[in-house]
DNA sequence: CTCAGTTCCATTGCATACAACGTAGGGGAA
DNA sequence: TTCCCCTACGTTGTATGCAATGGAACTGAG
């Protein structure tokens, strides 16, 4: 999904990022005047950004009542981890066996390497944003191109930094571990450890979300 | 997604039905103007329409160059029945485990029946029709809200048109067996049946297509 | 005081007009 | 003849105005 120079994208990238900085609490309404008057834009292309985000899971349109930004309970993190854990262990075992590129392998090192930095000094924000990078690209090295597409709505980086908040140093430490076990499988070639790496890194956190819930 | 009064509505079904009944073929242009004056409508719900079409991977719209009935490669093909293989056995797997009402079984075992009757009659429109009824009703039925979304972008009714049209005698008896099968392991509460068959089904279905391509 | 009915207002839905972009076709130079 | 550029047209992108819907506030009766 391209910036693009139209206004649409502007709007789209706009409102997105309203969302997933926090600017923009669950639950808030979304005016298509007020966005249009707020971004310097009419009413039109921020109402296809609308759509676009409705589309992606997340803001909810209502017909002729508009838009809020979705509401997250906890059913809904439940059933968000289940698809995930049945879709990126798949991405990352086809990522092993079709092989990824050297620049590529390097690319996902150095994403580790940044969390782990932003992990040691509690940057949490950078966190979630690298965190939700790492997997982005996991996911396009599958090589299957209707992954991406399926996941943008269930891999939302204000959920991720909601998980990251509740780690102590140890699971902390666990989640990173498991970055650099994926790649390592990857580069290894072998599918069954990637995906199992994975999977274990989704449950964890999974695991991590129900404690105090 | 319901009907709706809204001329989007309109628009969108429209389309949408032009599309998977054939009407408009891959690669098929669609304009805006044409699409409006043929509707009676303005470009505005159209426009919107082809956005929401595109979201669901019926369409694809390139900036500044219009909207464009998708085209399916094999190799689309392979990527749709991999991830329907991954989590449509999960969702049969979850109705199994969280069990259906009698009515909703009944109405699995009505489907199954239609679909036997049209397989009879080498009906394969409507077959193919029921066939996705089917489908989204397990989905539906495996309780978890965003699995219908995620797979809307698979489960388009021409590409499995496409399929039955290849299907022998022997083959569709065995697609059909599998249908009453995934019920029966539901209603019979074992998740592991139903999402075996289920992945049997799939794979069968996959198997199918990959050998005259 | 509570509740139902009604009116008003803010907001979304749709239509239309204009602007901007992309493509196809023609004309000129090498 | 061939290639490139440039112009013209058709299409999409955006703005704006009006219509229609939904909700809230007000009023009246019970």
């Amino acid at each position: 999904m391209p910036a693009g120079q139209r206004a649409t994208d502007t709007a789209y990238e706009a409102v997105r990022q309203m969302i997933l900085s926090g600017e923009a609490a669950p639950g808030t309404r979304l005016g298509e005047a007020e966005l249009a008057e707020m971004l310097g834009l009419s009413r039109t292309p921020v109402r296809e950004a609308l759509q676009r985000l409705g589309a992606d899971g997340l803001v909810e349109v209502l017909p002729h009542r508009g838009a809020r930004v979705v509401l997250w309970t906890a059913a809904d993190l439940e059933e968000i981890f289940e698809l995930r854990t049945l879709l990126e262990p798949y991405a990352a075992a086809r990522a092993a066996r079709i092989g990824l590129e050297e620049p590529v392998l390097i690319e996902l090192r150095g994403l580790c390497a940044a969390m782990e930095r932003a992990a040691a000094e509690r940057e949490l924000a950078r966190l979630a944003q690298l965190n939700s990078r790492f997997h982005a690209a996991l996911i396009d090295a599958s090589g299957n191109q209707r992954l991406p597409a399926m996941l943008t709505s269930v891999m939302h980086a204000p959920l991720i930094l909601g998980t990251f908040h509740r780690y102590d140093a140890e699971t902390m430490a666990r989640s990173m571990a498991h970055h650099r076990e994926v790649v390592d499988a990857i580069a290894a070639r072998d599918p069954e450890w990637a995906a199992s790496v994975m999977r274990s890194h989704l449950r964890a956190a999974a695991a991590n979300l129900k404690e105090d819930q």
